[in-house]
Formats: C-alpha cells, sequence, structure tokens
DNA sequence: AATGAATGAGGTTTCATTCAT
DNA sequence: GATGAATGAAACCTCATTCAT
C-alpha cells in the first residue's frame, strides 16, 4: 500500500477526510484538493472512490487481525488470560496509532453494504473465532469463569470500539482526549480489570487485596 | 411531528432510508418515491433535506431526555439505583421501539458537523449530567462504589448504544437479532447485573447468593 | 414521443447532431446547447445519453415497420407486385421525412452493440418475414419469377438503404441531393424497373414495349 | 505501414476494434491494452488517435483505388466488360480479404467529417472516374446499353459496399456469413448477372441461354 | 397542499496526451 | 524505442432546490 508518494498522499488525504466527514460526505475533488494531487488519479490508482474505500477498509482489517493472530499463535504456550491480554493491549494500540482510519472504518461498518456484508464474514468472523477459541480454552483450563461466550466477546467488542469510535463525543462531554497516551492507559487498566471481574474466576482474590485496582477515588 | 399524513410518511420513508444508507448515502429523490410523495414536498415541509435531518435527531433525543428526566424526577422518591435501573430500563426501550432512527442518530452523531457539536452540548450534556447528579447521589447515601463518575458513565453509554448502532454485526457475527424482545431481556439483565456489580457496593452479597445471576452456562 | 416542447426539442437536436457527428460522436452538451435546453433534462427526460438513442432509434423503426405492415394487410385484396410496389413507395417516403434519423440509425446499426442486435431480432426480422411472405405468394401466383428470396430481399434492401445512409457521397460524388423529391422519383422508377425485371415474370413484355422505361439516355 | 512489430500490432487492434465499437467508440486505452503496448506509443507513432484513423483510411482507399487502376491499365487491351469484371472481382476481393477495415471504413465515410470530405475528393472521385471511363467505352463501343452512367455507378457501388457494411444484418437475420468463401462466389455471380442484365446490350441471348445463370430454383 | 418541469452546481469517471526517465 | 505516472479537459450523470401552476 504505501508504494508511490503521490498514493500515499492520496491515502492519508483520504482517511482524514473520510473520517471526519464519512465516505459519502467525502467528494474525490476534496480529496485530490488536499492531497495536491490531480483528481483523475484516484481513480488511475483505486479504481475509483468504492476501490479506494475498498482499499482503506481491508488495510485496516488486515493489520487488525494480523494483531489478533500473531498473539493467537502464542496461546499454545502462555495462559488464556495472558493471550487476551495482549491482544486487547494490541488492539488498542493498533487503533490508537490509526485512529483516523479507525474511527472511519468503524462508522461506515455500521451501513448496510455489500462490502460490509463481506468485511463481517472475511474479518469479523475470524476475530470472533480467535475470542471464543481463547475464552473456550481459559474455560476448559479452569482460568474463565463457565459463561454465555458470545456475549462476553460482544461485550468486549463494544469496549474496543467505543473510544475510537466516539472520540468527539468523549472529547466534547466529557473532556477527554481519546487519542492521548494518558487515556490509552487508563482505558487499557479499565479493560485489564474487566477481565479479571468479569472473565477470571480469581478475581475475588484480587478485589479483596484492600482496594479495588481501578478507579478508587471520586474524579472530575 | 405528526402534523399531516404525508409528512408523516416522508420522516418514515426518511428514517428508513438513512438507517440503512447514511444521510449522506440517500437522495430526496429516494426518500420521495419511497414515500410515494412528491419531490418538493421535502424542501416544502422541512426546509430541505438538512433541515429533515435536523428534525428527526432533534425528534429522537427530545425523546431520549426525556425518558431520563421523567425518572429523574422521582430521585427524591425513590433510591439512585432505582432510578438507574428504570433510567436504563426505558432507554433501551425508546432505542428498541425507535431502533431505525436510533441506528441512523448513532452513526451520524460520529462526523464532525456543526449540528452534531449543538447536539452534544444540547442533549448529551445534558445526558450525562443527569447520570451524574444519580451517581453522586447514590455515591453519597452509600449504594453506589466510589468511582470515577466519568468514566462509568462512559462505559455505560457505550452499553447502551452498541446493540443498536451494530444491530447487523451482532446478527452476521452472533446471529443475535437486536430488535427482538428475547435479546432486549437478556441484554437489560446483563445491564442490571453490571449495576450490582460495578455500580453498587453491595454486589457481594448477591453474588454469594448461590448462583452468579447472569450467564450461568457456557453457550455457544 | 412528441409529450412537450423541451422534449422536442431535445429530439430534434440530437437528431440533428447524431446524423452529422454520430452517437459517440455527439456530447449531451452539445445537444443540451443546440436544443437551447439544460443539460440535465436529457437525463431527466431519457434517463441518459443511450436512453435518447433508444428512443430514437425504436421511433424510427416503430414508424418503418408500421408502413410495411398497413401495406401488408392488404395483400389479400391486392396482387404481390402491387403490394410490393407500395412498400417500398412508402419506406422511400418515410425515409425522405425522416432522413436525418434515417441516416443516424441506418450507420448506428452497423455496430456490435446489444441494442443493435435487438433491433435486427425485433424489426429487421419481422420486416424480412413480411417481404418473405409477399414474394413467395407472388411466386406462388406466377406473377414472381422463382428466385432465391434471401438474396432478393437482401438487394432490396441494400437499394432502400443507400441513398439515405451515404448521401453526403452522393452530394459530393454524384452531386445528387438525396433529400430533394426529384431524386426521389428516379429513384423510385429504378426500384420499379428493378421489380420489372428481376422480380417479375412478365417483364420481357415491358422491355420490348419500344423503349426501356428507365435510363433512357446517357447522362453525365 | 508495416515498419515495427509493435506499430503493426496497434494497427490490427485499432482495425478490430473500430471495426466492431466505431472510431469514437473506441478509446486509445482500449487500443493499446488490446494489442499489448504502451499507451503512449499511440501519440508516439500516429501522432494521436485521429492520425491511426487516418493512416488507417488512407492505407484502405490506397490499396482500394490500386485494385481499381491495375486493371484499368488494361483498359486499352481488353474489353469494358471484361475490364469491370476483373475490377467488381478485384474490389470483392479486396474487401474480403481487409473486412475489418472495410466494415469500419464505410461507416466513418458516413459522418460529415473534414476527412470524409477529403477522401471523398481524393479516392471515391478518383473511383467514380475509372468507372465512368469504363462504361462509356463500353457504350461507345456499343457493348453496354446507354444508360445514365452516375446512376449506374451509384447502384453498383452500392451493391460493392452492402455486405461488408453490414455483415451483422446479413449474419443475423439472413443466416448469412459475410465473410465465407462461398458467400464471396455467390455474390460475385449476382454482380456479373447485374453486368449482363443491366450493363450489356447482349443479355438477352444470354437468357434465353436455357437456364438463367443466378437462382434457378426458390430457395428459403 | 401538492405537483412536476426545469435549473445550476457539483458529483465521479474517462479521455487523449505529455513528460521525465 | 519504450515506459508509466501524471495532467487537464471534458465526458455523463445526479443532486437538492425552485418556480409556476
Amino acid at each position: 500500500m504505501e508504494e508511490s508518494i503521490t498514493k500515499q498522499k492520496v491515502i492519508e488525504a483520504a482517511i482524514a477526510l473520510f473520517n471526519s466527514k464519512g465516505y459519502n460526505g467525502t467528494s474525490v475533488r476534496e480529496i485530490a484538493y488536499k492531497a495536491k494531487v490531480n483528481i483523475s488519479l484516484i481513480s488511475y490508482y483505486f479504481g475509483g472512490k468504492q476501490g479506494l474505500l475498498e482499499d482503506l477498509i481491508a488495510a485496516f482489517f488486515e493489520g487488525y487481525v494480523a494483531e489478533i493472530e500473531s498473539s493467537y499463535q502464542r496461546l499454545e504456550t502462555i495462559s488464556a488470560k495472558k493471550c487476551l491480554q495482549e491482544i486487547i493491549l494490541k488492539l488498542l494500540s493498533y487503533q490508537q496509532n490509526h485512529h483516523h482510519l479507525a474511527r472511519f472504518v468503524h462508522r461506515e461498518i455500521t451501513l448496510d453494504t455489500i462490502l460490509v456484508r463481506e468485511v463481517m464474514t472475511t474479518y469479523l468472523r475470524k476475530e470472533k473465532y480467535y475470542f471464543k477459541e481463547i475464552l473456550v480454552r481459559g474455560s476448559i483450563q479452569n482460568e474463565f469463569k463457565k459463561q454465555p461466550v458470545d456475549y462476553v466477546i460482544m461485550q468486549l467488542k463494544g469496549m474496543l470500539i467505543m473510544p475510537y469510535l466516539h472520540p468527539q463525543y468523549l472529547n466534547e462531554v466529557y473532556y477527554i482526549n481519546a487519542y492521548e497516551e494518558y487515556f490509552k492507559e487508563r482505558y487499557t487498566k479499565l479493560l485489564m480489570d474487566w477481565i479479571d471481574f468479569f472473565i477470571c474466576r480469581t478475581h475475588g482474590i484480587k478485589k479483596q487485596d484492600g482496594m479495588p485496582s481501578f478507579f478508587p477515588v471520586l474524579s472530575s
């Protein structure tokens, strides 16, 4: 995807504009203008606006799933909990590093499109599969509580997406910048605690460990 | 908003189309065609496509906030927990009853628009205010754990929005129909348990109550 | 086809331009400019440039076949020769009256297109059928010589089309204006003689009738 | 014209595409793609698309007129009829051998273009001149009937062009393949008979020669 | 209140050509 | 001689809106 400089300029401009105005709200003219590039090149390089969209979405999910897989492969050698923690960390970082792309992709995934359906079956079913395998493994090994796996994954997914789909909401209403390192740390902790409390069997111990590990004081 | 039949037909067609194709992906021609109404009337009644959008979003949030307020007013007479539970129930029902509108609005709220900013300051800040008051009240009255209120609300918001913004994801990947009564019941329970576990101080008791109230068995 | 004035203006402009520059050599902008009409109307009325093309071609052949059929229906009451003569007269007049349209249609029919194939099967097969019926009838009734019908029709078709497809050639090389009444008369005679000499059995008589009826003198 | 291989490949691809889609319906991109050649080369070799067109048309008519001239030069030594027969044979063969080019050229000649006008005055006037000389010579020598020469040539031209301009019509409606050797033979015979019947004074004899030379039986 | 013809701006894409390599 | 990235013009079409009726 990082072939020519011009192509890269188009991609960056497109991500920025799609991020803030949406795919349908952005014209190729704007993209070309922002990228300081001839309009024709968008069709020339990507086979049209739709092709550009598909490239971006595919690129996002390729990287996204790759993060999961890189940890999943170690499931044999590490504990299920450790594996899950690692994946969550990686996915938060991945989205943090591609937050413009992430917001736009998560939003676009919300439409009823052929493309969206393909993404569902190509990437998101795969993601669910990996999560499920890890949870079941943890369950068998008595690491995790026995719970309806699908609902747990669904909840986790919601938490993973939320800050990168609604950054403006966070910013405008909670004065939280979802792209700051500080936020990521704190949010990561939230999810780690979620694992301890909701997923693991041994969370009770941790809790009696004096203080709950997160949100110890009333803030803001 | 329920003035003439024609106007109502336009509104319904617009919601359906905005829901599946997004605001920018829908043309007034399509709306008029679906509503079996003359195109000009959209400009005539709503002052253009943008006006129609604003009407719909405003209507959604008026109703949304009204649900919150109707329970919030009873905060003096009922416990904070009860109040919170009520609001969650009402908001889930409200979105269930207006799920087409809900999905579209939640998606649109994701863009960087003047309109979105106005919605943030007009409705969502208000929503946050009510939630905060309830949580603080519960905290003072020792019903609730001491926690960073904003993060709690943020998490709650994510859970409230999720199924109504991503119904197709749920359907395609988890084979869950977010609009079925059965789902709502189960999801409500999840949130009720979330209150017990995460918000309330007394959740421990409940847990020792033999069985955890939700997710008792490993399902597919 | 003669609905609104505006539509009619577009049709006339299109015929004139398609006639001289060909379909692909004409832009909708030119048509709109020539018709003094907003460009959008071409899509609005005809569903695009292709739709306009189809309308024109269909209109031409509807009228064309109608001329044939109006005479063919009288085949029971008149002789085959008379019927054939009538049809030729009508078709020459029809093309004369729509010569701009005719040239363009005959040229376009020359391309390898789905549309062209449809025209072949819809109209031209029908035309051939009528001609064949007439020729066979004349043959049975001993009016016409026994000849391979298809080749005869093919030859007739060539003669019918020629002057309306190549008017500029006639004009530039032979200084003949194919659209003048004088030309039509003379050309009609040529075809009438062709019937007498090639089609009918009794042509011999006519020829010995002193002078050959056509081409009596050496002209330039 | 047969300089480099690349150039030749372009020419062949162009002829094939112009033949089926017309000049204006074909893009240089398609030509280059079909010829498996870099797009730029079309401008490089032919000075643009228009230059390619002119090359092709000129090449066709150079060869076309050359065929006529090669026989015309023998007019002193052979009879007018023989000369005419020879030319017709050669022209049918020439078009048969270049039928893709022929169809496209005959079609393009139908437009109102500067190029077309030049072709008219450069080649087609010359063609007419030769035909006329032959016919007049035959007339003076009492071989041919006295007839309006121009109309005779016009008719002959129509017959020469017809099968190579409308092959698809012949194919689709008459199930005749204009490019088969069988068709050419039969069509040649038709034209030879046309010479006997229409042009020559002695045709009567031939006819009483027992059988009419062509189309002796009623076929399908 | 409702219609539908008409508009002008702007959408995406394709075109033939050029230019540096 | 050959390449392919890049260009600007122009292609067709769709858009939301207006206006006379």
